[in-house]
RNA sequence: GGCAAGGUAGCUCAGUUGGUUAGAGCACCGCACUCAUAAUGCGGGGGUCGGCAGUUCAAAUCUGCCCCUUGCUACCA
């Protein structure tokens, strides 16, 4: 496919600089990089620029709480953050900070523009204020008692326990949970963007097919329900920028987020000498893109067009708004191990198995995307192993051992090899309108199709019959050349993988078009195993370390917040289950007939178990609570059927079950007189 | 409550403007093959296309009502 080049900037939404990076975030990283790779094989001028999000009042919070100042803080989380996008082999071409000379500048002249054209204006409005901390209170950092249902510890704009809305003054009890005070009502000048001068601007934008069809029904409704002025200012003590005519007033961290995005690339074009104003002036030629989740449309769909266009700059080509991301079908849950960092999931797994999965399930739509652990696993093995890299696996062995590894001088299929060649037109259309999932089924096709051509000659065969090496060469060469089209309709999602397919295929990087003509007598180098298979263990081993994450985290979080814990003392009641559910544990009463201290164990003990038919080894994490002879000869009750789990100390065959926060206050269950071991609980 | 997106084989998903016995991949079963990371090929079983009604010669596809899931939202950006 040969376009003109075209002049490219791209964006991923800014992380905040507040936490880790997980897989839900990824989701976005991934399908922005896709893009941008895939726009840079096309042989487009094209950037890819992001930056943290580093101001507010949470991060101004947690540094103090930390004893550190902010900047110390995100210059921390900032390294934390491009460490694990570039272990997903997120390629930025920038990746700055919304604390920096560039965005304040860009923020500063921003506001200007707009305030001197008439956009900006001022009054003074009434707020929750701590006299304790001397700062007014965003809305989240009020808890209280939910004035509808009475729920306790409820945040000063919603109750998570009823769903009821209200505003922080109608709270009972309201508490700051900066210092423990109550709030007060207090007066201050705030400055607002006048949102609605932009309106008949912004619906031209829109009907002008530059957002997604299913945002322009979200945007209607904004319409109808009228453009608000949108509150762009904060008093100090805030962390972020000071406003240029207004001391002590700061920019709300959402004025200078998206601002962001341009001081990013700016950073970017000082230090290579890229015309900047050809990008971001009104009647820039550049197309520019931000890829956002559905969750801030309104910000990029409005505030954002509406800035750019008071303050005399171009808006964006496009705002691609994707889903969130699920995991077994369920929202990311921390407890039951779901909520997955970034870090913890390259500590366990190849992140190129993650990116093709993402790219196998993306679409341009706004559906959320479910990763469902199971079919993870074998998809990517199934597609990538079993499909792709066997199609080279299986015909280097005959190049190397009977050729020498050098491919054959001609292609004998030169109309299966065009074929190939041919889909490229069609694949890259779904790149470009980000159906990712069509693309990908379209490549796994042809690799079918490789598979199958191989099948149909069975080398295999040939290679044992005289006098047909001519034969056996062309066939072998003809798969090698079909992986090599394959590996560069991947090289957007799998950049590692078509890296050392190169290396194999010892050939230049290759672009979107530089496999239009098969390789013939060339030298190729010795064949490794490209990618190893998914190993569910290792998905399970991350879901255990993710919970680990948790509780390492809870502790951390409860020092400066015991009071919050306080009257969570009671699990919540866990989703429904069906009885078919239920009866796949097979629980049984169990005699311990041993039970002994772990060397080197800090919480375990290994127990022996008789449940009837012969006795299991479980190790359990009740050393804190049980002195192992009391334990002995007692009965309890275990999880017979469960998983066996190597463990650093041997292997566990099950589970015995205990109630209790932990430490000293575990009970193991203890059934009434009478039972016997091996009876099944029901 | 409002809005949006969904509900198609065990799982993940395709199904264009309504049109022959509803498809793919994975999983499962059988066969073949053994070059290949037990990979590959061929064949097979499996679906009242959320439910009910309607329009039509014909509906997964259009209309209405209902049920369920997810997300956003509820004067907040």
């Amino acid at each position: 496919m040969s376009s003109p080049s075209r002049k490219i900037l791209i964006t991923s939404a800014l992380p905040y600089a507040n936490g880790s990076i997980h897989l839900g975030h990824m989701v976005e990283y991934i399908q922005t990089d896709i893009w941008s790779r895939f726009q840079k094989l096309q042989g487009h001028e094209c950037y890819y620029v992001c930056a943290d999000d580093a101001h507010g009042t949470p991060i101004m919070l947690r540094a103090r709480g930390e004893g550190i100042e902010p900047e110390d803080l995100i210059a921390r989380v900032w390294k934390e953050h491009t460490e694990d996008f570039a272990g997903f082999g997120i390629d930025f071409d920038n990746y700055h900070s919304t604390h920096s000379d560039e965005n304040k500048a860009c923020a500063s002249l921003i506001y200007e523009r707009n305030r001197d054209a008439g956009h900006i204006a001022r009054r003074t409005i009434s707020q929750a204020y701590d006299p304790e901390a001397n700062m007014f209170l965003p809305d989240r950092f009020i808890k209280g008692t939910c004035p509808k249902c009475g729920a306790d510890d409820q945040y000063g704009d919603n109750c998570e326990a009823c769903g009821a809305t209200y505003s922080p003054t109608e709270l009972k009890n309201p508490v700051s949970a900066v210092s423990g005070a109550t709030p007060i009502e207090k007066d201050s000048e705030h400055l607002f963007f006048k949102l609605a001068d932009f309106e008949k601007t912004l619906k031209d934008w829109h009907q002008a097919g530059h957002v997604q069809a299913e945002m322009a029904n979200k945007l209607d409704e904004w319409f109808e329900a009228g453009l608000a002025d949108w509150d762009i200012s904060r008093d100090a003590p805030y962390f972020g920028f000071e406003i240029p005519d207004a001391p002590n007033k700061y920019f709300y961290v959402w004025l200078d987020a998206p601002i962001g995005y341009m001081a990013s690339f700016r950073n970017l074009c000082d230090k290579k000498g890229i015309d900047f104003d050809s990008f971001w002036k009104a009647d820039s030629d550049a197309e520019l893109y931000h890829f956002i989740g559905k969750d801030i449309i309104y910000f990029h769909a409005l505030f954002w067009p509406a800035m750019l266009q008071g303050a005399g700059f171009r808006m964006p080509t496009s705002v691609f708004a994707h889903g969130f991301l699920t995991v077994d079908g369920a929202k990311m849950s921390k407890s039951r191990g779901t909520f997955v960092k970034a870090r913890t999931y390259l500590k366990h797994l190849n992140p190129e198995y993650l990116r093709y999965y993402f790219a196998a399930k993306l679409s341009s739509k706004i559906d959320d995307l479910d990763l469902n652990l199971d079919d993870f696993a074998q998809r990517v093995n199934a597609d990538l192993v079993g499909k792709v890299v066997n199609i080279a696996s299986r015909n280097a062995g005959f190049i190397k051992k009977r050729f020498d590894n050098k491919l054959s001088a001609t292609c004998s299929e030169p109309e299966l090899y065009q074929s190939f060649v041919d889909a490229g037109d069609q694949i890259a259309a779904h790149y470009e309108n980000r159906d990712y999932g069509r693309a990908i089924r379209e490549i796994m096709a042809l690799a079918d199709k490789a598979n199958q051509y191989i099948d149909d000659k069975a080398p295999w065969v040939i290679a044992k019959e005289d006098g047909k090496d001519q034969e056996l060469h062309d066939i072998s060469s003809v798969g090698i050349n079909l992986f090599r089209v394959l590996m560069g309709y991947l090289k957007p999602v799998l950049p590692v993988m078509a890296a050392d397919a190169e290396a194999f295929l010892n050939i230049e990087p290759m672009t979107w078009n530089s496999q239009a003509k098969p390789l013939c007598d060339h030298s190729v180098n010795k064949f490794k195993p490209l990618m190893t298979r998914v190993e569910r263990e290792k998905i399970d081993a991350m879901i255990e370390d993710s919970k680990e994450d948790l509780a390492a985290e809870a502790k951390v979080i409860g020092k400066g917040a015991a009071q919050n814990t306080a009257n969570s003392a009671i699990d919540p009641i866990a989703d429904t289950i069906e009885f078919d559910d239920f009866a796949k544990v097979d629980l049984r009463i169990a005699r311990i007939i041993k039970a002994e201290h772990v060397e080197g164990a800090d919480k375990l003990l290994q127990l022996t178990l008789d449940i009837g038919d012969g006795t299991r080894n479980v190790f359990a994490g009740i050393k804190s609570a049980y002195q192992p002879e009391d334990l002995e000869g007692k009965l309890t009750v275990m999880v017979a059927n469960l998983a066996a789990r190597k463990m650093r100390f041997g292997l566990s065959e099950g589970m015995v079950l205990a109630a209790g926060p932990g430490g000293k206050d575990l009970f193991i269950l203890n059934p009434d007189d009478g039972a016997q071991p091996g009876m099944r609980v029901k």
